[in-house]
DNA sequence: TCAGGAATTTTACGCGCGTAAAATATATGT
DNA sequence: ACATATATTTTACGCGCGTAAAATTCCTGA
């Protein structure tokens, strides 16, 4: 045996009696050669482990196998887990994901435009920053590369959108308070992306479908440290008594782990039991949101339907070689999750 | 203006009237060319926007500019804060880093090793999984890629380690609780990994000096959903009595904010004051820690110190291109996070 | 057994760039 | 202004592979 002295595809090819080129068959596709070579081929690999340059085949291909994977925040568990979702599916069909996150960061977003370019992907699955995207940007690399967005939309970009229905999932939580306590407050930041808008008008909506008075307590924060902002501007909020029902329905998880910490700490009992002050409500079914005192009512996004959708819907685009005809988007239906804060 | 109608370096150089080698020095160096020739390749630059092929690049340079970044679990934010961190650091230097996470799972720890050999990266930071990690591979691989270990140690392989100091972390947490309370019992799961062995040593020292008894209640668990294991089998744990002290150290945050939502849901009131049934404190400075109710006592992990040194430590040798002399370990003490729940 | 077409393999070429060695231009000292 | 040393640029070659077109092999049916 001796092993790894090969040291490309035509020592390798000649160490197994076959051409260079047919190896090269074999390699993208081992079924295309005849199963006589391919049994030779294989027989080799076992004694020289032999594995093509990844760099000379993305150069020579005409288009590589790599996936470009972007989201806006990694630090945030949600992103993460849908990541690993996405990066699975991916290497299952035989694609390489790479990841990136803008890390909140808009000018971080746009670098991470250019490295893609470079990376030259068959195609690029991206959660976008929302507001503070450059959609120029962003539109025009997705005219160069097949570009699937996924959790957060930008009108007219990108080959489709696949997210959540925010107008099926809000109304349905706002439902679900009315029918067991006081009609639900509604606790946002000022909206980075358009699911925040989307759920504000969903609330507002809803709420004067019961012939209600909508009560949106909005407050400052355009970072992605939600926590914090949920945090030190709820506490603020119960301050200055800005919120008018003891039912509080938060634009998101984050922002409800936020504002629980701040209940906490001003001494108000969460929950639906007598003896409880307010009850709280998020959206998203953040992974800590089993893990707050107490845990968290909250309506579950199905990203393992969305991540499924992204890959497949991209990996068809990739397949036909062609752009969509025409851009589609898919939302699914959320899933109400009723723990103890509400 | 012509735009993005060069296809090569070969037809930029002839355009921008320098010989195509030239043009590769400058891109690898703007320094090592003249000034005038330079001034001329930029005037260039901002006609025509032409950027070197990556994988023609990769496939003729003698060691690539990637640097691959592994980390044991990305849904953790821990890592994902980190990584960032590390991320910045390489592209500042100007490295590609690619990140991975093992997600918890060994076989893609090893599956990722074999990506990253056919990444030819310069050099690799990586944080293992652990106990359930292939000693051999990774120590096969860091003999072949220049690799520096973080946050979790494995002995004698790679070319360095950077982490945290264990046995003054622990001390100090011990002492803290000791001088405020009831000495503390020690939470801690089958552990995974280097960092929870030193931790549990660390503290049945610390108890030992102060002539006390230690408690360690271990529990049952392999997976790296910590929360869950510290939720369900810390209830288990208050149901059997297995805490004999009213004041809880755990192994690290993640087990501690499970312990949290346990001990929310048995009715104990966690904290320091009058009326509180028990502390718990944590480890790590997790960054939800701030947020849970009440916020966590911990002791922060000093991670920009640990992503700065890998870092150097990193580059140091992939630009001395020897490696390292002799196998360094390098740890970081912690600082006591004092919040509300201990 | 042999023709004929399909499947497979080989020939031949080029991808876009790094890099050593050779050639040339520039800087320095007199 | 000239010779010498040094900094830069150019020449020339090769990296490891994909892929079209040509050549070959294979299989089928008569």
């Amino acid at each position: 045996m001796s092993p790894s002295r090969i040291r490309n595809m035509e020592e390798f090819a000649s160490v197994s009696g076959i051409s260079r080129p047919t190896v090269s068959k074999y390699f993208n596709d081992p079924d295309s050669v005849r199963a006589s070579t391919r049994a030779r081929i294989e027989a080799a690999l076992e004694q020289y482990d032999y594995r093509p340059n990844i760099y000379a085949i993305n150069q020579n291909r005409r288009l590589t196998k790599n996936i470009g994977v972007v989201v806006p925040y990694l630090a945030d568990p949600f992103f993460a887990e849908i990541a690993r979702n996405i990066e699975e599916r991916c290497i299952a069909a035989g694609f390489s994901p790479t990841l990136f996150s803008a890390h909140g960061q808009p000018d971080l977003e746009r670098d991470i435009l250019d490295t893609l370019r470079s990376l030259k992907p068959a195609g690029v699955l991206f959660a976008p920053l929302g507001r503070s995207s450059d959609r120029g940007a962003i539109e025009k690399f997705s005219r160069d590369i097949p570009t699937v967005l996924f959790d957060s939309n930008i009108e007219g970009v990108g080959e489709a959108f696949i997210g959540s229905n925010n107008f099926q999932s809000v109304p349905m939580m706002v439902d679900y308070l009315c029918r067991t306590g006081e009609a639900p407050c509604f606790f946002e930041m000022t909206p980075l992306n358009p699911n925040a808008n989307k759920r504000h008008n969903a609330y507002v909506e809803a709420m004067e479908q019961r012939g209600l008075e909508p009560n949106v307590v909005r407050v400052e924060g355009d970072s992605w440290n939600f926590e914090d902002i949920g945090f030190a501007e709820g506490k603020k909020a119960f301050e200055q008594k800005r919120f008018n029902s003891d039912t509080i329905f938060c634009s998101n998880d984050r922002l409800a782990i936020g504002l629980l910490a701040a209940a906490y700490e001003k001494g108000y009992r969460v929950g639906n039991g007598a003896g409880c002050a307010v009850r709280i409500a998020g959206h998203d079914d953040h992974p800590f949101s089993r893990f707050t005192s107490p845990t968290l009512t909250t309506v579950a996004q199905d990203y393992a339907s969305i991540a499924q959708t992204s890959v497949e819907t991209l990996f068809k685009l990739i397949e036909s070689g062609e752009r969509a005809e025409e851009r589609r988007e898919t939302v699914y239906e959320g899933k109400l999750v009723l723990r103890a804060s509400a």
